[in-house]
DNA sequence: TAGATTGTTAATCGATTAACAATC
DNA sequence: TAGATTGTTAATCGATTAACAATC
């Protein structure tokens, strides 16, 4: 597959395709053609079929799409379907949240481990899931065997973490922190989630629309 | 200001710039050319400059940017200058992590309050900050004076709820819930935090990385 | 079959990069 | 002053949209 050309801005609608056929799906709908799918999105019918064209012919000319299998293909070509460990390092807050409630399942992951430093919560289960002291981290390799690492810790110490991570064979991080992760290894896959910069782009509109409305 | 016409491209970078200056404000370090900001962050220095030329003159020729003044001035864009009252819907995990650690003042927001329908934690205080029953929203409105909502409840009530926000004058949304919200009024500003999206595409890197690899 | 809709090629639009005169 | 670096205009590149032959 020559998957190596296809542009970021592809992929980031994939998941959104999906989470959209999944509805559809639950709704019963069968079919749908590009363009009620584009007007169900707010996107044109064109950059639809351009998208899935970088993977392969899913439609039917004269009828559409069928839901049930395009939402296969998308699962496939989004690794559903080849689930891949995942510890999650820092069991404050924000890893609780996730430990106890994101179907890691549904999006191609299993949690297979906590990590943290403080006594207060080493040695807890969360959810079903053991905390283990990030001391032990080699220790537990065999039982977790992550494919990847969620941070949820502070971001002080993300880099290094990041760093002893990779060492330990990681390819793929899931970044909670609001640092970016200054890791040169191309075969390491690294998404963000920059709460702040969210935030800030809200912000900004806010006041955008403020002054206009003021004009 | 013509802001109208500037690309969301442009805004989404404008945290990220914002973060690399505060790091090189703790460093000590005072002024830096579009050159150097550039190398540290990985894009052409030309991005930096037609970015920042969309709101104003801030370098100077020969010496580049005094990084304190700058930072200010994006500080100014973003809205953290006039913060924006916020109240959370949905008391959850995500929503305690958010109470507890989030720093709102920084990126411009004051929390005011939260909202839940569930009676273990209605009549709690979070970090300081009080829970309330939904159904008395209306009742806490001179009380919280909300700019905007956080939407950390499950996914399901979210479209109904972001109507009900609304209508008691809300402005703006933070979308936690893994739904596209369906608000056709335009002077309502959305930003949508999609974790799930967020890990598919993590996923789907892996699993193109694998790929190459077995070639 | 006729109508509908695909996958794909071509045209357009917008975003990024390069170049450079202005100037600190 | 000479060197450095800006803000901006022009050139390039890439992404989106439109068009259409192929075909179910």
């Amino acid at each position: 597959m020559k998957r190596d050309k296809i542009s970021r801005n592809v992929i980031l609608r994939l998941p959104r395709y999906l989470r959209y056929l999944e509805d559809l799906r639950k709704n019963d709908v069968d079919r749908i053609s590009s363009g009620e799918l584009g007007q169900l999105m707010g996107i044109t019918a064109s950059q639809i079929r351009q998208d899935l064209s970088c993977f392969g012919e899913f439609g039917q000319q004269g009828y559409g799409y069928n839901i049930e299998h395009l939402k296969e293909e998308l699962g496939e070509i989004l690794g559903i379907t080849r689930p891949q460990n995942a510890i999650i390092i820092g069991a404050g807050n924000l890893g609780r949240a996730l430990i106890g409630n994101f179907p890691f399942e549904r999006n191609g992951f299993r949690l297979t481990g906590a990590f943290d430093v403080s006594k207060v919560v080493v040695g807890a289960v969360i959810s079903g899931l053991e905390v283990y002291h990030m001391d032990d981290l080699e220790r537990y390799l065999p039982k977790t065997a992550p494919d990847i690492a969620i941070l949820t810790m502070p971001g002080g110490v993300a880099n290094a973490t990041a760093d002893r991570l990779i060492n330990v064979g990681i390819s793929g991080i899931w970044n909670f922190t609001n640092v970016d992760l200054k890791i040169t290894d191309p075969n390491i896959t690294i998404e963000s989630v920059h709460f702040s910069d969210s935030l800030l782009t809200l912000g900004y509109y806010l006041s955008a629309n403020t002054e206009t409305q003021e004009k």
